[in-house]
RNA sequence: GGCCACGUGGCGGAGUGGUUACGCAGCGGUCUGCAAAACCGUUUACACCAGUUCAAUUCUGGUCGUGGCCUCCA
């Protein structure tokens, strides 16, 4: 099957030819880094990555070429850093912030299972490639100066507005902001303006006496040149991108370097929602990456963006990610119990055939359902390409025992199992992510309940109010004294010890050996 | 106000001009002393109204609802 993708500018999902075979070159616009990632950030981290791996699978590794480029020269960051660090010169507190909050995203991205970029590129490091398009823009009179800026002129370009699909007019009408007055015609955008005193500034370009710094669309398409060439292959982000965005990188590097096309391919992900609700930090349901791994696994998190297609509008819940969680539990069981890693054959051609189409990474998941459903009956096979289908898709603690499962052994019957449920889970959640402030925070708060914890060689996660070893044993005698009751047909007693188990957190699963025994096994209550 | 998406069974979520999506939950069954687990089977759907068509959930128009962009928020 041929690679096809949804391409924003025709709106049609149409074949994936490469410029060039040996080198598929993708942009994705990167986060501005002034404050932690939200939830809505992971999306487009997560679909790219897929597709990115796709891409890897499809062409080989060494020939896909990912930029995804950290703003690091913008207003909010230049607010941020004057309010966390008041004592330090401006440029000084904004490379404080910068770097921080640079070093924070990775952390999460990584988290939730995203490769690196071939390349992750910073605004800042790339004025010289900014000026250069603004001198080309100005000489062909696509761009003028005016009161110490440079405003690209809309007008100058017919096809401007083809990626949002609106013409001049129909902005013109619906604009709802006053014109600056420094604005031949009200779309005009900046591309580089005059700076403050104290905020970064560069040499502005001839006929601007102030120093200066660069408008945030040009600084895509001056990275994207650098990295990537005129035109390349694959341009995404998230679809509030559209406009104004890439509708003003496509009119700067189209004007710039004379193209028809800046990127072959558009690619824009939905809006994500949190229960039912547009973030924002006015309603306080601003969910950032790092407090959902405070709880969630990232391959949980990663799962539950999957689950959709990346163009639908998704509504992250809870609820959604505790399926999430339960399927991969699931997967994670049933391979831990019976594969051999690190053992990377099977790659099923339906997994790759659904991502070929457009990213349909729900029909992937059903493919690797019925794998799963397939492995659980002993089909070896199917167990090879379900472990090959979830490293595909991204999925990387599937091979690490219990993690996403929850332990308990309360002995004490008087503990509240329900609460410590959460609480295990989001130690685990901590633990997966090297979070070691949370897991010291929620060890000590057991602790201070009489509860220690114990974590066993296969990543299990035993909570116990007294030893183990005699917790073990406990257990052990109750299940021994229950199947000598039964074998008594004393049903009275058996069913009692298993509510003294159940009590305990230890749920019971009566089942037969291979020879037809009958064979009691315990797991922990979830 | 202008432009653009989305609206599928209890929940999640694909897809298609006529044919079982799939997962969770539910229900029934098998197995179990009972229960759990496991396995097998299975009910419920395409927001509303009109149109095109032999046939529409799928195409077209309208209505309603939700959301996005037009304010350097993915």
């Amino acid at each position: 099957m041929q690679l096809r993708l949804f391409d924003t500018l025709t709106k049609t999902k149409r074949p994936f030819v490469p410029i060039d075979a040996a080198n598929v070159r993708m942009y994705v616009c990167g986060p501005t880094v002034y404050d932690f990632a939200h939830i809505g950030n992971a999306r487009p981290a997560i679909v790219f990555d897929v597709l990115f791996r796709l891409l890897r699978h499809v062409y080989g590794a060494e020939h896909v070429t990912y930029v995804r480029n950290i703003t690091d020269v913008d207003d909010k960051i230049n607010a941020r850093a004057a309010r966390d660090y008041p004592g330090l010169p401006l440029n000084e507190a904004i490379r404080k912030v910068t770097e921080e909050t640079e070093r924070q995203f990775h952390a999460d991205v990584d988290a939730l299972g995203c490769l690196r970029p071939t390349k992750e590129p910073r605004a800042t490091e790339h004025i010289p490639e900014m000026r250069a398009i603004i001198d080309r823009l100005i000489a062909e009179g696509h761009a003028y100066v005016e009161q110490n800026h440079v405003l690209f002129a809309v007008a100058s370009m017919p096809a401007y507005g083809q990626l949002a699909r609106r013409s001049l007019d129909e902005m013109l009408a619906g604009a709802r902001v006053d014109v600056a007055p420094y604005k031949r015609d009200a779309m005009d955008f900046v591309l580089w303006k005059p700076s403050k005193p104290g905020e970064p500034a560069w040499p502005s370009p001839a006929g601007i006496a102030v120093e200066g710094r660069p408008g945030w669309h040009l600084e895509c398409s001056a990275m994207a040149w650098k990295h990537l060439g005129e035109e390349f292959d694959i341009h995404g982000g998230g679809i509030d991108l559209v406009f104004p965005h890439h509708e003003n990188e496509i009119a700067q590097s189209c004007c710039a370097f004379h193209r028809d096309h800046m990127a072959r391919t558009w690619m824009h992900n939905g809006f994500l929602q949190v229960e039912g609700e547009k973030m924002s930090k006015s309603l306080g349901n601003f969910v950032t990456i790092r407090s959902l791994l405070e709880k969630w696994p990232g391959d949980v998190l990663r799962h539950q963006m999957l689950m959709t297609h990346y163009r639908q509008p998704l509504d992250w819940t809870e609820k959604r990610a505790f399926l999430a969680m339960q399927e991969l539990d699931d997967w994670a069981t049933l391979i831990q119990s019976r594969y051999n890693f690190p053992f990377e054959k099977g790659l099923d051609q339906p997994v790759v055939d659904a991502l070929e189409d457009d990213l349909n990474t729900p029909n992937a998941i059903t493919i690797l359902r019925e794998e799963y459903s397939k492995a659980k009956k002993g089909d070896r096979n199917a167990l090879a390409s379900l472990v090959a289908g979830c490293k595909l898709l991204g999925f990387s603690h599937l091979d690490k025992p219990g993690l996403f499962r929850t332990d308990i052994v309360a002995l004490n019957v008087s503990q509240n199992t329900s609460d410590l449920g959460s609480q295990l889970t989001a130690l685990r959640a901590a633990r997966a992510n090297s979070a070691f402030e949370i897991v010291s925070s929620i060890e000590a708060e057991l602790s201070s309940r009489g509860l220690t914890v114990k974590y066993e060689p296969d990543y299990r996660i035993v909570l116990l109010d007294g030893d183990e070893v005699a917790a073990k044993d406990k257990i052990n005698a109750l299940i021994a004294a229950r199947t000598a009751a039964r074998a008594q047909k004393n049903w009275a007693e058996s069913d009692r010890i298993r509510d003294e188990l159940t009590k305990m957190g230890v749920v019971l699963k009566d089942g037969k050996d291979d020879s037809g025994r009958p064979v009691t096994t315990w797991e922990l209550a979830r």
